[in-house]
RNA sequence: GGGCAGGUAGCUCAGUUGGUACGAGCGUCCGCCUGAAAAGUGGAAGGUCGGCGGUUCGACCCCGCCCCUGCCCA
């Protein structure tokens, strides 16, 4: 059986040189497991590895997506399960790269998603704005007491999706994330090891390199695609900046500083969550060994 | 050289007619997270209140001197 690998960690540590190395090494084609790569035309702020940097590897569920359209994660965890079975039954490796933590585990954990429903989810969304976080979360009480014990009064967000899915599904809401148990064999999982500090310098050069490669004639265009009307894509970073600044609300320098602000946050909030994870194998991100290193860890 | 304003948490700033700093936002750290996850959300740790002296039962708040910052006058 072909291993699958998973190249884990905060954004800017250098996760996308790490998987071509590894796929080079393993033979095996780039699986993107970052929530914002799969938007066409999103380029620039997500730091997707343009085609010519790719080296030939085939690269999978990048530019899936419309700006104006939603992403799910359990979209993507069908695409990506797709992909990696067509991988495997060719004797090719899957090596995942993405820093989207909930994307990945999707994708390789078993992790299963109750439906939706637009009209139900609407209505949820309307009683929000209505009532209040507070009113909803006593109404959660009386359907799941359980649920509503784990989730606090002040998470709009999360009280809708568990109201949703017991209204869909007439069962109680599970509001904790299920055991780290793999979906598949032969996985492994490898973190780009990186102190924060580091990161932290890596994040505003990367930042300001973004303004300097025309970041914002990239949101510019992608507005006129309809960017301000999409679900999910005008909320990534650095791009809900630019919108702002586009509608004249902040500065370019604000837009810039805020996004380098917001980036910071996002590492840290990635870091902690792989942090969590006993199973994956980390690398220095400026170990000269580093690809050796993780091709122990896969056992290759 | 003189005048004015200001020096309170890592940062930006509240605050007390003298009675143990109610501090806030941001940052930091830790946590939660099942169809928006680059999103959403909870908590914690941080302060010799510029320095030294004085007045007072008691001063971050009053007085004196000094240091620093900004502005104005010369």
């Amino acid at each position: 059986m072909v291993p699958i690998v998973a190249v884990v960690g905060p954004t800017a540590a250098g996760k996308s040189e790490l998987s071509l190395e590894l796929a080079e090494r393993l033979g095996g084609e780039v699986v993107n497991t970052d929530a914002m790569q799969v938007y066409r035309g999103m380029d620039i702020g997500t730091a997707k590895l343009p085609v010519a940097e790719r080296r030939g590897i085939p690269h999978h569920l990048l530019d899936m997506l419309e700006v104006t359209e939603p992403a799910t994660v359990a979209q993507f965890q069908a695409w990506a399960r797709e992909v990696i079975d067509d991988c495997r039954s060719r004797g090719v490796s899957p090596v995942l790269v993405g820093g989207s933590a909930l994307y990945t585990r999707g994708v390789l954990d078993r992790f299963e998603f109750p439906g939706t429903d637009p009209a139900v989810r609407a209505q949820l969304e309307q009683d929000l704005a209505e009532v209040g976080p507070e009113a909803l979360h006593r109404r959660l009480a009386t359907v799941d007491a359980e649920a509503a014990a784990r989730i606090v009064p002040a998470n709009g967000r999360r009280i809708v999706r568990a109201l949703e899915v017991i209204a869909i599904t007439g069962r109680p809401f599970t509001a904790t994330l299920p055991e780290r148990t793999y979906y598949y064999d032969h996985v492994h999982q490898v973190g780009v090891d990186i102190a924060r500090p580091v990161l932290d310098e890596r994040i505003a050069l990367r930042v300001q390199r973004m303004w300097e490669h025309g970041f914002v004639e990239e949101v510019r265009r992608l507005a006129q695609r309809g960017l301000r009307e999409g679900r999910t894509a005008n909320r990534a970073l650095g791009y809900q900046q630019v919108l702002s600044y586009l509608d004249g609300e902040i500065t370019d320098d604000e837009a810039r500083e805020q996004t380098i602000a917001g980036t910071r946050r996002f590492a840290r909030r990635q870091d902690s969550w792989f942090r969590k994870d006993r199973r994956i194998t980390w690398v220095g991100w400026d170990d000269p060994d580093r690809t050796a290193h993780a091709l122990a860890a896969v056992g290759a």
